[in-house]
DNA sequence: TATAACCTTGACGTTAAGGTTAACTCTACC
DNA sequence: GGTAGAGTTAACCTTAACGTCAAGGTTATA
């Protein structure tokens, strides 16, 4: 049946992270695996999935509390439809940032160009200015 | 003339952030304005640009190492010519990181859509069973 | 000239997301 | 039953990018 259980170095590996990261998640209560009867961590499918959902969550570029926010509910089957009202507020949230990252890092891309285009120039001045020993070029400032 | 200067209250109003942030910037060796008789700072044209750049290398999810790099060398002084080289390298790199980084966050964009999509058909089900009072839908947990 | 408002350095505090011991305890396996 | 290899908690360490005093010095203005 579908109940298999992992330990704690098993998911650390499958998802190349530290035990600690996983420990500390759920010091942050985001997971909540049960216990063998020595008090190890006994993680389930659900638990796995758990995990996953958070890693891709961190991967987004969401914190943990944010993390939580979205996810730290899944449990609770009540009031599904406001979670996921609020899942999809913070979404579209999230989005628009991801939008506006975008267009920043266009302009980024386009400052980039210029100042490349202008060190060419003063490149070429100042390797012109030296077999030739010719009078040097102006200032040269970036502003 | 365009000599006008700002005191790091006036940049620290103009771009919204802290003085104690500009005075960081300085710790960190991306800004260095001149002091006056009293040893108060006295920003210029160029050290305002350079702020600004430092505060878009922020908004771009640089961290003020990288932000370093990319800007750090317009001092130069001696071996101009090595230094543009060494610049045009690396801002050569940090270009193609710049591109990398939008096609992760068209990627992202398009991920966010997808979840979007299954939230709210998810939300549709949900809310039609709930006037209606029809039997309860599936499992439903997002995976 | 007397303030108020601004500025200075220095030092310590904070937050996030773990890393790194230390000192034990379990579990697996021979 | 002994030992190697996992696991456990607790506590402290780390880095980035500032925040937050403290204890004074400077400037603008009435």
């Amino acid at each position: 049946m579908g109940n298999k259980s992992y330990s704690i170095s098993e998911l650390s590996r499958e998802f190349d992270i530290s035990p600690r990261s996983i420990r500390f998640y759920e010091e942050r209560g985001l997971l909540a695996p049960c216990r063998s009867a020595g008090n190890q961590r006994i993680y389930n499918k659900r638990d796995r999935a758990r995990l996953k959902l958070i890693l891709r969550g961190k991967r987004f570029g969401y914190n943990l509390d944010e993390i939580s926010e979205i996810i730290g509910f899944t449990d609770t089957d009540t009031d599904e439809i406001g979670q996921i009202r609020r899942s999809l507020m913070s979404g579209a949230k999230k989005l628009s940032e991801i939008r506006e990252r975008i267009q920043d890092l266009k302009l980024l891309e386009q400052d980039m160009l210029a100042i490349e285009k202008k060190l060419r120039l003063r490149l070429q001045e100042l390797e012109d200015a030296q077999l030739p020993n010719k009078a040097g070029g102006g200032e040269g400032a970036l502003d």
